[in-house]
DNA sequence: CTCGACCCTGGACCTAGGTCTAGGGTTTAT
DNA sequence: ATAAACCCTAGACCTAGGTCCAGGGTCGAG
């Protein structure tokens, strides 16, 4: 038993040309076939695909976002370098989550000026993503 | 005065092409030209690139890049409009924000587990970003 | 005055991530 | 038993975001 893959792209919502290109990319596995050569999906591949699509919108490319799922998958492989990868993943994540939130505080005090109908200053919004870290 | 491509190319960490191309797209605004035709730009173009290609590394388009980076060359225009915009990304930000940290504290209840030798559990990676709203 | 390092335009080319079409088999409802 | 609605593969096609020529002008050093 499992789900036809017209069945996992409306659910995950998704074309299922999608799901097949996905296979391609081994974004996903390659799933069992029936008799009939269809494929036949484990039921949780809608969640991994919603999953994919989600980190998309942050901006993951693909092959990060198949790291990211492999982190769990080569779990009995060597511990400690699954550690170590994911906590290199938490780094990353909290650099992304400090410029979101610096790009937030901009929005926020540029709606504030606004809203007074206050001195404009120098843009708040050009600030918001200034160098942390980059070469200058 | 003014900064020649080549310059600014070489402080934003683009490619001269880049810029040409962020032209044509209205993601920078044409710059002057001298008597050689050479395009001259205003320093600050250099921190406007660098912002776009931050913005870039957090998921975002360059069309929507060149929507946030208007909304402060719009700000004589309808005040109350802007500041509704502003406050619309804000929201869409917190949202993108909350996505990534739930990645976040997946992947460290990830390394945790891994370092414990623990038992595995249902994939914490799977979890991170389900549902919040998606039909279902 | 000429060589190398720039600059210009127009258009071809490239990668990522899909999406669509053609040609053909299967399953289901009537 | 036949039409609608699925499924399959191979391969063409598309958009976003660049990148790379070709062919030609410009500027500074020696």
């Amino acid at each position: 038993m499992g789900l036809t893959i017209g069945k996992v792209a409306e659910h995950a919502g998704v074309n299922v040309d999608t799901l097949r290109y996905y296979e391609r990319q081994d974004v996903i596995g390659k799933p069992l076939r029936n008799g009939s050569n269809y494929r036949l999906y484990p039921a949780d591949t809608i969640r991994r695909v919603r999953f994919v699509k989600r980190a998309q919108e942050l901006g993951f490319s693909l092959t990060e976002i198949k790291e990211l799922l492999e982190l769990r998958v080569n779990k009995n492989a060597s511990c400690a370098n699954v550690r170590d990868q994911a906590l290199a993943k938490v780094d990353a994540l909290n650099e992304k989550i400090r410029s979101l939130q610096s790009m937030r505080s901009a929005l926020v005090k540029l709606a504030n000026e606004c809203s007074n109908h206050g001195p404009v200053g120098d843009c708040p919004i050009l600030d918001a993503l200034d160098e942390r870290g980059s070469a200058i």
